[in-house]
DNA sequence: TTTTATTGTTAGTTAGAACTAACTAATTAT
DNA sequence: ATAATTAGTTAGTTCTAACTAACAATAAAA
């Protein structure tokens, strides 16, 4: 039984990477590497944070990420806004594009409910959202 | 409705990329990078390429991927066999360490089944396998 | 107020991994 | 038999992205 689940949980997982795969050749389009994609996760996740937060984040140095960032703001993917509390340190935004980039796990997700949708019925699908729910909570 | 179940599959696929992150941790003891996982995983899925297949299969061109294979076998994770066929070609296998290295998708796997067995019962076990079997057909 | 610590940058180094060009050895076609 | 093609390698270049060391500007502690 349970060896039946992890084969299909294997299955689904690469359905889902596969998704993931193909909503990346938008990054790509804006010649973005792996490296500056998880960067721009980040700033996202950890909500407009500084060079030294964003670094400790990314289990990083300080003088990488400074260099990242540099070249990030370049290709109009992030801007810094100075902090009112400290004159030293600025803080990290996505701009739209980076956003935009950002989303392309939603994109991913979108393209799985929709094939998903065609493969279960109205009821299937909610039975599947219940179980999906009962295992995140 | 569907933008629950497009909620649910984001937190559900972020459980599984926390659980094979949690697995990379042992490629990251035999200090191999992405690339050179992402060639194992590569060579497993095409079965014993040459180099030529290798190549084509990963978009990359042959001298590029000449010297990572260099690499992978003096860190013990590939060998090459002489072809029969042609002398001028060799085929690529992994080495035990390397079909270790290749099971951290396995690895993640068997966690997610053993966090999802204490979240659901086995009732309901049955019927996610059922529903994620609909959907991958 | 003077010292110490912190934020971020610049400069310089290193390693990985891609590329092209040029090559050898083996195979296939003429 | 000779010419053309193919498999793989070597050498040399480029780019990204990590690192350390050293620094200026600011803030916090003594």
């Amino acid at each position: 039984m349970n060896h039946l689940l992890k084969d299909s949980i294997a299955k689904f997982s690469r359905l889902i990477s596969n998704a993931e795969e193909k909503a990346k050749s938008y990054s790509e389009a804006q010649d973005l590497t792996a490296t500056q994609i998880n960067y721009l996760e980040t700033i996202q996740e950890i909500e407009n944070p500084n060079i030294t937060e964003l670094a400790n984040a990314l289990g990083l140095k300080k003088p990488s990420v400074t260099v990242v960032i540099d070249r990030l703001i370049q290709k109009g993917c992030v801007y810094k806004t100075h902090s009112d509390e400290d004159r030293r340190s600025s803080h990290l935004h996505l701009t739209e594009i980076g956003k935009q980039i950002n989303q392309r796990h939603e994109l991913a997700h979108d393209y799985l409910v929709n094939y998903i949708s065609k493969k279960l019925d109205d009821q299937e699908s909610a039975k599947l959202n219940e179980l999906l729910n009962k295992i995140i909570s």
